[in-house]
DNA sequence: GGGCAGCGCAGGATGATTCA
DNA sequence: TGAATCATCCTGCGCTGCCC
């Protein structure tokens, strides 16, 4: 009886994962990305212009750097080979990546020279002709550095927002749901004793206690009732190959919680994009309550049942 | 030899902690 | 109290070993 229950669920998650795959795919029309593309790509052109005008086209490139510590993002890209934030931390102790932050901090004079001189070290040479020839720039040599990093920066700046897109999108829609049904919403904390959240309240992105290791972080918490707690990690995952991972890394906090907390905490995925059918049985196995994006009114019904 | 799964690392973001 | 530093998490990707 539970063996042909459990052989249903797996049966219809499957279909699931076959709608969140068409979903996703459908999400990733050539047009859209293409345009995403474009805007990424021309707003490095843009990071680029303002750090060689800044630096006077790399004559000076620690006023660049006094002016704002964002310019060493086009910086590193000038390296040869192009340089990221530990690997140029490593070689310029003195270099604090989080001064390459949007809007960054300036940076000292003295830091700055620090920093240029290790810069011109790695500097491509051959990308940067006219700073050993000691004169300006020929505009097809600007056009040149532009066309040869403005992609650089746009290939690991896309990446990144398509990474935190998605993930931000499924968290929000979890959390406004939650709102609209009425649910309290607490401050994070670390959850390490049994009634630390109260039933139809909710934690984001908060600490919860495992019996082995350190606290693990759960996506949202929710307190059902009897002091229950539903730990819910949610997951995105565009391809069947990383699904693999982003289930192992729920079943692993599973196993944590359930370890220290027993009956008193039940793990939910929440699931979106390429998730193979064989990972989601996996969950399913252990026991992990399983949901998709696409279908939140699945996971309405579960909180107001358990709630 | 090809396919698959697992592992570890890259690069970035962000929360937690420490320090001046 | 704000800045600096540390720790941990995230997804994507490449490498390696195993199995058929």
């Amino acid at each position: 009886m539970v063996t042909s229950h459990l052989a249903a669920l797996k049966i219809y998650h499957a279909e699931q994962a076959e709608i969140a795959k068409n979903v996703y795919v459908q999400s990733r029309a050539p047009s859209d990305d293409a345009t995403d593309w474009s805007l990424v790509l021309r707003a490095a052109r843009k990071q680029i212009t303002a750090a060689l005008r800044a630096s006077m086209f790399l004559i000076d490139v620690p006023a660049a750097l006094v002016e704002s510590g964002e310019h060493m993002l086009v910086f590193r890209h000038i390296t040869a080979p192009p340089i990221s934030q530990d690997q140029f931390s490593l070689v310029c102790p003195g270099w604090r990546k989080a001064t390459e932050r949007p809007h960054g901090s300036r940076i000292k004079l003295d830091e700055a020279q620090f920093i240029a001189a290790a810069f011109e070290e790695r500097r491509s040479r051959p990308l940067t002709p006219w700073v050993d020839a000691e004169r300006r720039p020929l505009k097809r040599e600007v056009r040149r550095l532009l066309w040869t990093i403005a992609p650089l920066i746009a290939s690991q700046q896309i990446q990144t927002i398509q990474r935190t897109r998605a993930a931000s999108a499924q968290e929000r829609a979890i959390t406004t749901m939650l709102a609209n049904k009425g649910w309290m919403r607490e401050p994070s904390s670390l959850l390490d004793t049994r009634a630390a959240l109260p039933a139809r309240h909710f934690m984001h992105k908060t600490r919860y206690a495992t019996a082995t290791s350190s606290p693990q972080e759960v996506d949202i918490a929710l307190g059902l009732n009897s002091t229950v707690v539903l730990a819910m990690e949610c997951k995105v995952s565009n391809d069947q190959t990383n699904s693999v991972k982003r289930v192992n890394d729920v079943l692993k906090k599973s196993n944590a919680w359930k370890t220290h907390w027993g009956s008193f905490v039940k793990t939910a995925a929440l699931l979106q994009g390429v998730i193979a059918p064989k990972d989601v049985a996996r969950l399913i196995d252990d026991g992990v309550e399983v949901f998709w994006s696409h279908d939140l009114s699945s996971l309405e019904e579960f909180i107001d049942t358990h709630s």
